[in-house]
DNA sequence: CCACAGTCATCAGTGTACGTCCTATTTGTC
DNA sequence: GACAAATAGGACGTACACTGATGACTGTGG
């Protein structure tokens, strides 16, 4: 792939100032390069492999990641998904009533907190779970196919760093 | 990029050689480490702080893209925007919509070929745009602040070699 | 000159992500 | 036992992301 018909190059001497640079310099970036687009890209492609790796399944990224959690959970109320998985709380009730309809997950009130609905997975979501996994292995990797195997470890460091850094950005940190 | 050479059974002995893992053991990994899940943290981390910052302008992060591809580019029709931000192309005609219901943003037809509808910046769009830059500039900033600098770039760069592999993912791949 | 393939915009439908406001239930406190 | 605070879930609205389908228009080839 051949550059975007060159861009001047970004890296011109005197914006050489680490401090400059560091410190608020990215709009001299082109858009392409700059963080808030590469992330959104990334997140774009990786849930495109992700769909294409398991069509069959028909599971999309959250729902692949709701069903792992409650595979390793059992049954819990939605807030405390919300937590384990990151996602929105309502955004959870949502994907549970999809996976609800498709009789992967079932819900039932709790008997000690009635202001609760428990969600777990049925033996039908269970098996979906499973057969799915080795495709989502493969999306993970296809994503992150283009690093090296060393500096793939280390790019997944940061990305731990940078999330752990600002996890209580965005309503729903991640507690696990 | 080779096959992962089929493991073939599912019920393997739990414990992983650390090749292995690297090949497509993802699934061993708990959910929280494993890329997918920490790319859509990221995401849903900077959207926040982007929003957080440019709270005064009211703009998401996609809409500033398209501001700025628009400030870059003239007058372009929406596929031609759609390249170049990496956006759906029914999502940046919403896009627009929402920009030009706040006057940012003003579409005509093009006199050349009637297919196309022309968008481009108004002076109150352009004014808007600066106005926002520098928070833009600052969601950037905090979305990376957890790594030291050199790291940073290295970060990036490799942001950018995923995202250049798997450019033709999702329905619009960049083109310069 | 007309049929046809390709391009551009739009619409309808699904799913993810978040905010805000609202109700039901539990719990802590008096 | 009454009542406010806290919490779970639901309802509604906005924005992004993609698929598939349709209609308008263009530039060809026959």
């Amino acid at each position: 792939m051949e550059e975007p018909t060159e861009p001047m190059s970004v890296t011109e001497p005197e914006i050489a100032e680490p401090t400059e640079e560091a410190a608020e310099g990215w709009r001299l970036r082109p858009l392409q390069a700059r963080p808030g687009f590469l992330i959104r890209r990334l997140h774009q492609i990786h849930v495109a492999l992700f769909l294409e790796e398991c069509a069959s399944e028909g599971l999309t990224p959250v729902q692949y990641s709701v069903l792992t959690a409650l595979d390793q959970m059992g049954a819990v109320e939605q807030a405390a998904l919300s937590r384990a998985v990151g996602l929105d709380r309502t955004n959870v009730a949502e994907v549970i009533v999809r996976l609800e309809r498709r009789r992967f997950v079932r819900r039932k009130l709790s008997p000690e907190d009635r202001r609760m609905k428990l969600a777990m997975l049925t033996d039908i979501g269970r098996a979906a779970l499973k057969r799915v996994e080795q495709s989502a292995s493969r999306a993970h990797e296809r994503t992150l196919a283009a690093l090296p195997p060393e500096r793939r470890e280390r790019f997944l460091e940061d990305l731990a760093a940078l999330v752990e850094n600002s996890n209580s950005m965005s309503r729903s940190p991640v507690v696990g």
